[in-house]
Formats: C-alpha cells, sequence, structure tokens
RNA sequence: GGCCCCGUUGUGUAGCGGCCAAGCACGCCGCCCUCUCAAGGCGGUAGCGCGGGUUCGAAUCCCGUCGGGGCUACCA
C-alpha cells in the first residue's frame, strides 16, 4: 500500500463530568488510529470549561481508563507537549483577545439578557410553534445603559456570535460526504463567568493546537457551521471533519449511563473485560472487520486498513453478545502464564483476589488450574467461580442444591467404589485417575461414565458444573478427595 | 413544532446497477464430540421499512412516505 497521508494531528476532548462515558474510548479509538495510521499524533485535552458540572475525580479517571486500554496520547495534561496547556480552564487568557477581536470587528456582541429572560423567551417561540428560534437579538446595537432600562437585564454580560446571512448552510465531512446543516442561531461563546463555550474554544484551540481532524459525534453536526463562520473571522484554515454515528442503547436511544451499564467505561474493567478485546469490538461498531470473515483482529491491523470511508452513518447499538464472545476468544488466545498474571492483575486491581484456606495459595492454584479454566471464561472475574472450590478446606465444602439434584439413587456405592479405587491408584495423575475410576465403577461396576463420575463431582467440587474432574483432582491432591468423597458419602449414608 | 442525520436477518457488518433467488460474524436452535460445562466440528433459523419512478435489469440511482435518532442551553 503506498503511503500518501500526511502526518495528522487529532484529539479527544473529554469533559471531566463524571465516570468516563465509552463514546470517549470509541471516539479515542478512530482518532488514534488515523493518527497512526499517517504517522502523526494523538492529543488528550480537557474540556472542563462548564464549572457547574465539573467532578473532581474524573479526569483521573478518563487518564486511567484511556491508558488501560492503551489509547495512549502524545501530548495532553499529565504528559505535557509544546502547545500546552492541555485543560481548558488553564487557557482563560488565550480565548480573550480572540473575543475582543470579534467584538470589534462587529462579528459577536455582548448581550445583557438574563437567564430568566431567555427562558421565557424559549418557551413562548415553543408555545407559538415557531419555525424560527433562537434569540432574539434584544440587545443587539444597545449599550449598556440603554439595555439596563430595558426589563429582564443582567449585570454580568455574555457574548454572542453575530449570526450573517450567508452562514454556511453545508460542510464536507470525510464519512459523511457533503452535510446539510441549520441555520444557527447568536450562539454564545463567552459566558458570564468569563468561560468560553464549547464553540468558541474547541476552535481556539483546535487552531492552535494544529489539529487537522476533527473527530466527534454526529450530536454536533448542527453546531458545524457556527465553527465554520468563527474559523472564517479568524481567518484561520478549516480542519477536516469527521462525524462519527453516535452509539445507542437497545431502545435505539443515544447511549446513556441510565439505560446501560456499559455506557460507563470502566464498567468493562470492573467485569473482568480484557483491553483489547474491547478495542477490538468498539472497532467493529459501524465499521467493517479488516479482513472479511475474520472479526477477531488486533488494533495494529485495523490502524493498518484505516480509512474514514469505511466508518457507518448508521448508528450501531452497544449490544455486549458479540464483546463476551471476542472476549472469550483473546482469552483463549492468550499463553496460560498471560492468562494467570491477567487475572492475578484483574484481583489485585479490584479487591476480589478469593480467600484460600491456610496451605493453599490462590495464585498459585490460579496458575495450575488455568489450562482447564481458560477455555470456560467469557471475563477475568468468572476464573474466581471456576476455582473456588480448589481454596476451601475440605470440610468447608459446599454441595450446592443444584448439584445435590443430579445425584443418582447409587450415589453411596459410587462413592464407595471410588474411594477404593483412588486409593489403589499408584500415580496421581489425570489419566491414571480417570483408568482407576472408569475400570472400578463402568467396566466393573456397569454404571455409564456420566453417572459413574457425577457423585464424584459432585463430592469433589460441591457443584453439578466444575472444570475437567481428573485434572482438578490432581490439583486438589489424593488426601483432599479422599476426604470430600468419604464427607459425602457418610453424609448420604445416614 | 423547526432543522439535520439515518433506515440490509435479533445484533454487528459485506454489498456502490447485472457475479445477490443477498455473503460473513455474534446470538439463537439442532446434531456430533464428551466426566459436567465450555471449547471445537457440522447443519439450521432469520433481513434489503413501504410506495412510486428511472433502467433491458435496483438492496444498490431519484422522488415520496413511514419509522428511528440527534440538535434546537451562559452543557458538552
Amino acid at each position: 500500500m503506498i503511503e500518501t497521508s500526511t502526518p495528522a494531528r487529532l484529539r479527544v476532548a473529554p469533559s471531566p463530568t463524571g465516570d468516563p462515558h465509552v463514546g470517549t474510548a470509541y471516539m479515542s479509538l478512530f482518532n488514534l488510529a488515523y493518527a497512526k495510521r499517517t504517522g502523526g499524533q494523538f492529543i488528550l485535552r480537557i474540556e472542563d470549561t462548564d464549572q457547574a458540572r465539573f467532578v473532581a475525580d474524573s479526569e483521573r479517571q478518563i487518564f486511567d481508563s484511556l491508558r488501560w486500554l492503551g489509547l495512549d496520547w502524545d501530548e495532553g495534561p499529565d504528559v505535557g507537549g509544546p502547545y500546552g496547556p492541555y485543560r481548558q480552564s488553564e487557557r482563560l487568557e488565550t480565548y480573550r483577545p480572540h473575543v475582543d477581536q470579534l467584538i470589534a470587528d462587529g462579528h459577536a456582541y455582548h448581550c445583557w439578557c438574563s437567564p430568566e429572560r431567555l427562558q421565557r423567551l424559549r418557551e413562548e417561540l415553543a408555545k407559538d410553534k415557531a419555525a424560527q428560534t433562537g434569540y432574539d437579538r434584544l440587545c443587539l446595537g444597545l449599550t449598556r445603559e440603554q439595555r439596563s432600562r430595558l426589563p429582564g437585564f443582567s449585570q454580568t454580560p455574555v457574548v454572542r456570535m453575530l449570526i450573517p446571512d450567508d452562514a454556511p448552510g453545508s460542510f464536507d465531512d470525510l464519512i459523511r460526504g457533503e452535510v446539510k446543516t441549520p441555520r444557527p442561531d447568536d450562539q454564545v461563546i463567552l459566558k458570564a463567568d468569563g468561560f468560553p463555550t464549547y464553540h468558541l474554544a474547541v476552535v481556539v484551540d483546535d487552531h492552535l493546537m494544529g489539529i487537522t481532524h476533527v473527530v466527534r459525534g454526529e450530536e454536533w453536526i448542527s453546531s458545524t457551521p457556527k465553527h465554520l463562520l468563527l474559523y472564517r473571522w479568524l481567518g484561520w484554515p478549516a480542519p477536516a471533519f469527521c462525524h462519527m454515528p453516535l452509539l445507542r442503547n437497545a431502545d435505539k436511544s443515544k447511549i446513556s449511563k441510565r439505560k446501560n451499564p456499559a455506557a460507563r467505561l470502566l464498567w468493562f474493567r470492573e467485569q473482568g473485560y480484557l483491553p483489547e478485546a474491547l478495542l477490538n469490538f468498539m472497532e467493529l461498531l459501524a465499521y467493517p472487520p479488516v479482513v472479511a470473515d475474520q472479526e477477531q483482529q488486533s488494533f495494529d491491523q485495523f490502524v493498518a486498513g484505516f480509512d474514514w470511508a469505511k466508518v457507518n452513518t448508521t448508528g450501531p447499538i452497544f449490544d455486549l453478545a458479540k464483546l463476551d464472545w471476542l472476549n472469550g476468544a483473546h482469552i483463549r488466545a492468550l499463553a496460560d502464564a498471560e492468562l494467570s498474571d491477567r487475572v492475578i492483575d484483574f484481583w489485585n486491581q479490584t479487591g476480589q483476589t478469593p480467600a484460600a484456606t491456610p496451605g493453599r495459595d490462590s495464585g498459585l492454584i490460579l496458575r495450575q488450574a488455568t489450562p482447564i479454566i481458560k477455555e470456560r471464561l467469557t471475563t477475568l472475574r468468572q476464573a474466581a467461580e471456576w476455582i473456588d472450590f480448589l481454596l476451601v478446606d475440605d470440610d468447608e465444602v459446599v454441595i450446592h442444591d443444584d448439584a445435590r439434584a443430579q445425584l443418582p439413587p447409587q450415589a453411596v456405592e459410587l462413592l464407595s467404589g471410588a474411594i477404593e479405587a483412588l486409593v489403589e491408584v499408584e500415580r496421581f495423575e489425570p489419566a491414571d485417575i480417570q483408568a482407576g475410576l472408569r475400570d472400578r465403577l463402568v467396566e466393573r461396576a456397569g454404571f455409564k461414565p456420566r453417572v459413574a463420575f457425577t457423585p464424584v463431582r459432585v463430592a469433589v467440587s460441591g457443584k453439578r458444573v466444575s472444570p475437567p474432574l481428573f485434572e482438578s483432582m490432581v490439583i486438589l491432591g489424593r488426601a483432599s478427595c479422599l476426604a470430600r468423597l468419604r464427607a459425602l458419602r457418610d453424609h448420604l449414608a445416614d
């Protein structure tokens, strides 16, 4: 493939307003892919211009969750870079001169209308079902003194854009082609508290930081003409635009934490999903697999074939069924030692390390059991459930009701036979254990394997479903197995 | 209400006028394998929202319609 593109600079700009949103990761993924594809840079900028919604710990969670996914940035608040600061709250002085210039050039004006007046105005327009909504320009052309004599006056003014009649009616989008846009109203660009709104900040910062491609959700399409106007007025070249489709809930509404727990990015780590699997899953949303017929793929493959034109314009439903499959597939692809490490890291990070009876070690037993539970795992979190019976003391094995219900009438006879057979097994290895039990219970006693082994499984694990029996027994050791077999037999015999 | 975006099986996608009586993946169902459950193998289920055009020919182009979504804040 011939590389014709020039290095691109892209950014993701989340707001620290609570738990990081899965959409942030989705946007970051596509941003990063294109940056890598062109040998450019990926930048993280924090958009904290809304003081009311600011959540203190949120920024750290954004860093943590994106790093966990391996979506590393070249420039950002924590790593620095030549275009800092990368937090908008630290750039207030940067926006000011541009606002002044826009006012001086007649492209923006002060507005003293109180929030109450604006609220009433909106309600009236809505009631009248007016086609034209938006600010009525009451303040346009008035001095502070003149305006103060009118009702609904507020001491501290905001600054609004003066939308001209020749505002752009469309723009070119790398994903969608030409996109038509509504006529904007006189958008506020500087708030009464001195902070810029998104619209001003994003244009100023993107220009000053050399951003070449603006990648964002399609909910921004209708405000793009405002940004185009700002670029025009400020005399700056506009970047390319890529409006990604919106991720959706099962009911097709825009994905929300209320309706979908997976809208919280941190949820995936808590559940024990592998970052590479989540990435793989998100790569497949509104985007085809790199290799047809092969949906399990690496991020590098995704990058190598990346093309904005392949992005679909239809908003995909965020449905976890395929993620579960992909996560299992990525788990199975891991080497045993690597998988064990991942599970232990998961335990440590989430404080979920299962307790083991004295003399047993959770980590050690996990490593021994990994080969037999690996292909049974959908998430890392499930590992603990699969091995819990290997961690407890022999007299603390819980015989679950559904397991007990599986026991055949001849359970006592079978358990006695199994005990005798196990005592005689010379090498306590899976094949030998199986041979011993089969000889005794199947060949000689005439039971079907399924019937013969069920009591053994229940005695050893307490469960209806367990990892492979004979391998599990080896991990437990002969003494424990015999103790558990005898315990169940004695219990049933009473 | 206005404006904008979108509409292929349950979900994610392929399809860019004939190779499509629509392919792939996940899910679901069944069979095989089998010490349980998985994993694996094999098979099955289900879709071009609707109506008009254009054309020899439309899932693919046009128009309309219906449906869904987004925006319409001194939030992003």
